[in-house]
DNA sequence: CGCTATTTGTTCAGTGGTTGAATTATTTGA
DNA sequence: TCAAATAATTCAACCACTGAACAAATAGCG
């Protein structure tokens, strides 16, 4: 969100068209029906002569359309409605986990163009192998991409782990990775694009980051706050405030999955007793369901669970039934400190939400200061598996929406 | 942070003018030295000239004065240094708690200029004669003011409760209150301002949100990211997101002392269990320590525990322990999900903190699994006393400082 | 079918605010 | 005393937005 060049905070002149450029086509994104040069004049508070100026520079850089003529509505010249271009700058998705690969592609109008999800058990393979499998998947995607008339304008990698700012992968546990320079792996694969606007070409991200972003655009419109909670063998956070991603300072929030919530109980990996990840993590509720979890890919013990708890096997309600309510004593304590609305139970959690959300209610309604003025909801997430795939892909086309001045400048 | 007037988001031609002086006036603020119209003019990528005239607009308006010749630096004409102007507008803060009554006034540049502390049990009183006393402090603290030639731009009044939008007192626990509408009780007595900018002269807010605001200003300079915990009868956190308070979605963040720490442990008056509040509230450490806390008001009691501590009682020593380690596990929970790189004690935890940060850091350092890369610093709060009441006079000159413009057009 | 009312989108002179270069102001050092 | 150096101001040029007039395209009505 910040600018790297020029000194921060300098207005030249040409800000106000940059601005502009920002504020008209944010509000062509948010219109639910293409709305005319006149309409959006009326909602921005510019005059129509600005908006015809600043649409036309959009027209131009291929971001947005005119829609097909409408239907008859009312005497007057009829309008042209906008629409975002369906073969613009678009953006690349992609996710290592620990029982897949997935690559997606995702245009500025927030559709999924492409998607690809390659099942493969990732703990056994090197890093650089990975990394070059990945590559291949990304080259497929950037091909589809190609036939539909998109250009890729950047990418955006999941990673279930630690990163640092450079895209180093600190620590991912659960595939064994640590220290892993991503983009240095992939630098001999072909490349993406240059700098956009001072945003490298791959950004690596969290996977329970990036998870919450597919479920911010996948859900209800507009601005919203919300904690998305990524349930896979780990569990990963990533918290939506006011409609952008919360990333901490150093850009490691939402290790929920090591906040205690039975100080002097189970002992951790981490090394500390009573994290919510021994309580409500895949193995947790697993083993206390009685599946042992060792034989079976973590997606296929999940959906066996589900199984399980649909026969109203007593075992699976009741390890349900005890993780739901360890997530509900971590979310109550969130939802205290932060003050959000919405709580969103994704990842492997998606599944399960039936048997978890009434218990995370129950302990969220019960320790909530506030929930007696505004009730928290719980519900599942509207995005399937590889979600993070799709939010990564989501936050490159967001980034040129909220700054379409920069990839306007790369154009040729 | 929104603008009520002109629909949102749209740049008129002044708003350039609007942002460079906010712009300018930010970096005088933020310098260690009075810096030149050139020195800022390099510092922010303007040229000389538009610096010249936004620094005209700055001295018109009072926001700024030229400091006093500094000894010679070198060749060449001298500079002309610019300060905060200390007779401009000024900002009013009050504060009301369950033991005293707390006004004191706020240049510009930060510096508290007058301060008042009245020490009451304001339990037994009601509402309206609890802010009729309050604005006898107010209208002390405005002469006071008007005598060193400051102008008042609003006020902020501390609570220790939840408060809405509009002013109102939905919950203050330990006051006694509940849907207590603030601005309306002060009606009756003298107005401070009209609207400055949209905002009402009197801002309500709670109290562990401005004591957190207080620190930000009175710590190190710069943009910080921290937790502010404030230990009264109950125990209030306030976020501090690179440099802005974060309040949630409906302004009711900072619950802390209701996160759960012991699921099945001690009930609370919220009706739950366990929560923070039962074992690092004031009134469980001092029956801990053995101190019955009917008798003493609430802060002699915590300098009678400071002084058992210090002559190594072992009961008070065992009861700072527990609840430092309670503490620790709560704020291991923020840590570990916001990643933040410093906790702060503040209110009554303040005196307390040589015996609570052994415990709170050995949790912090266990529990949060990026203290390996990082570690978190735990600091007692900067500021003493009624650190709410400087932290409410500060936000509103911080927000004359954001928005110049909107200070400017009010003028004369 | 032609006329008018109506709404959209464009054109154009006017204006506010920034730019960049030239100019003036004020000091140090040779 | 004069050149060098740095600070601040002045001024024509320019960019982007404004407001009003104008052109374009349609519906309704006689």
């Amino acid at each position: 969100m910040t600018r790297p060049d020029a000194p921060p905070g300098a207005v030249r002149q040409g800000s106000l068209r940059e601005w502009n450029l920002a504020v008209v086509l944010d509000r062509i994104a948010a219109a639910d029906r293409p709305p005319s040069r006149a309409e959006l004049a009326a909602r921005t508070g510019l005059t129509r002569a600005t908006v015809s100026a600043v649409v036309e520079d959009l027209l131009a850089g291929k971001l947005v359309s005119e829609a097909e003529p409408t239907p008859r509505t009312g005497a007057g010249r009829p309008s042209r409605g906008l629409v975002l271009a369906a073969d613009g700058p678009a953006g690349l998705g992609l996710e290592v986990n620990v029982d897949y690969l997935a690559a997606c592609v995702v245009d500025l109008a927030g559709r999924v163009r492409h998607h690809t999800v390659l099942r493969a058990d990732l703990r056994p393979v090197s890093p650089a192998e990975a990394v070059a499998r990945l590559a291949d998947l990304a080259a497929h995607a950037r091909a589809g991409a190609a036939r539909e008339g998109l250009t890729l304008a950047g990418a955006a990698l999941a990673v279930p782990g630690l990163v640092d700012d450079a895209g180093l992968v600190r620590l991912a546990p659960n595939l064994g990775w640590r220290d892993v320079p991503v983009p240095a792996l992939l630098a001999g694969h072909p490349p993406l694009t240059a700098h956009v606007d001072g945003v490298p070409p791959l950004v690596v991200d969290n996977e329970a980051n990036l998870a919450a972003l597919g479920e911010l655009h996948a859900g209800p419109a507009g601005p919203a706050s919300f904690l998305h909670v990524s349930g896979e063998v780990g569990i990963g956070a990533g918290i939506v405030l006011d409609g952008s991603l919360f990333r901490g300072a150093r850009g490691w929030s939402g290790e929920i999955g090591h906040v205690p919530v039975r100080p002097d109980g189970r002992p951790c990996r981490c090394g500390a007793r009573g994290c919510l990840e021994t309580y409500a993590g895949q193995e947790a509720i697993l083993a206390a369901a009685g599946l042992s979890n060792a034989e079976l890919p973590a997606d296929t013990a999940t959906t066996r669970l589900a199984e399980l708890a649909g026969a109203d096997d007593p075992a699976a309600l009741r390890a349900l039934a005890d993780a739901g309510t360890a997530l509900g004593v971590a979310v109550a304590g969130v939802v205290n400190l932060l003050d959000l609305d919405t709580v969103v139970l994704g990842g492997g959690y998606a599944p399960l939400a039936p048997w978890l959300r009434p218990p995370v209610l129950a302990e969220v309604s019960r320790r909530v200061l506030t929930a007696a003025w505004s009730p928290v909801t719980v519900r599942p997430a509207a995005l399937g598996g590889a979600a993070a795939a799709v939010g990564g892909a989501g936050s490159v086309v967001r980034r040129i929406l909220a700054r379409p001045a920069g990839w306007l400048t790369r154009q040729p």
